[in-house]
DNA sequence: GTGGTCTAGACCACG
DNA sequence: GTGGTCTAGACCACA
């Protein structure tokens, strides 16, 4: 079991960007496509810090921060737990996935590129559904 | 006509970002969308620094990012310029809007979107060519 | 083991030159010759300050040129490292040469010397391999 | 005759370098190839500067220089002249070439080549006596 | 006047 | 502790 969600959180990490914010994304993606499930516990603080080969001050920040998504919850001596709510996941995901749309399309539009011409480039990317 | 450039780079600097990034940016942005014309003289950073109320070595400091992505040139002694070469600029512009849209699309694949799911929220935010 | 790397990197600054590039020039060299290993920790941007007497802004200047050029890496909070791919490393060391010798051909030829003049002045300097 | 050498003194610029130490080595490498001969009258400051289309006092600067040299004279009321000495001029030429040598030979070492491997870079860009 | 380098010292984010 | 950004103000080379 534990063994299970440890293996869906291991993945590679990058140095270019803050720690904290890839551990943080890793899990509000893993959440938003099911690789992990609701109401499931996270593995603790220092062993996700130390599957990761990171500092436990690190994965500290990033649970702090998807505790104020609302997508965690911390029982007091149990640890910390996906939100068995399925409308909050849903609504962070949508919340996430509005913000991320509406900065790219600011930054396009900064370019000179109109709705349109950002249309036409992604679909050049993979218009067959992905 | 110095009053005119100024009004064109005249801008919200916002805390939370870099500010000589915001800088760098909001010039690439011009040139991108033709505010800023073809081999037209920036204003000095001296002066740039003045209007936007920081500090003369933020301002250097963009315009050095500038002037290694080739969009501008400085002559000695004379002023900084943005590059004549046409071909720079839409070479930077579509480096850029390439990037955006890589790091968009990855962020969205991250949260289980995908390409068609992006398609039609963005058809959503103006599907009328903007 | 500081007081080693420490060693390497004490060297005469010169005043009439940018302090930085020769910060910057001298981790090239001394990289390319392998006095400094692959992989190998720099001193703190401070730390590297204070050893030569000049500013850290200085020193941090001349590291941020170093990534730029991908011979170090920063990995926040630990400190910067020497890359520890070899071929980086190959890559940098000879395309500073080619650089090196191409403004130096077009020196000499500006003088009026043929390459076989420029060979011959060299060969008496040390033919014997150095 | 002026016209003449103003053809030999009508250069490209190349806005990445001081332009003063162009012309300045220009003119050492016209006087040090012969293109100049000795004895001959340079154009006056202001006239380099026109046809150059750069600030006397750029101009100035360079002739400043190449009077340091001791490549050029000034005869009050005449103008400035190339030196009738070809001893001087030779010498020029040699220390020219002496430091350029030197400090290549220094930069390469402090890349890890040695004499032998310049010798070889330097033979395959051209060895057929240029 | 222009850009460019350097310093001193502050403050921040990250680990 | 690390690197990174910003400021204020000095000084230099160049045109």
């Amino acid at each position: 079991m534990k063994e299970e969600l440890g293996g869906k959180l291991q993945f590679e990490l990058d140095l270019s960007q803050p720690l904290y914010e890839q551990v943080w994304n890793h899990v509000r993606s893993s959440v938003a496509k099911g690789v992990i499930g609701l109401g499931e516990k996270m593995p603790s603080v220092r062993e996700l810090a130390q599957m990761l080969q990171i500092n436990p001050n690190t994965v500290m920040r990033a649970y702090q921060e998807l505790e104020r998504d609302g997508l965690t919850e911390t029982r007091r001596g149990q640890g910390t737990f996906i939100t068995s709510d399925p409308i909050k996941v849903a609504t962070v995901r949508e919340s996430l996935a509005q913000a991320a749309v509406e900065e790219f399309l600011a930054r396009m539009d900064g370019l000179g590129f109109t709705v349109r011409d950002v249309m036409q480039m992604i679909r050049s990317k993979g218009g067959n559904g992905e």
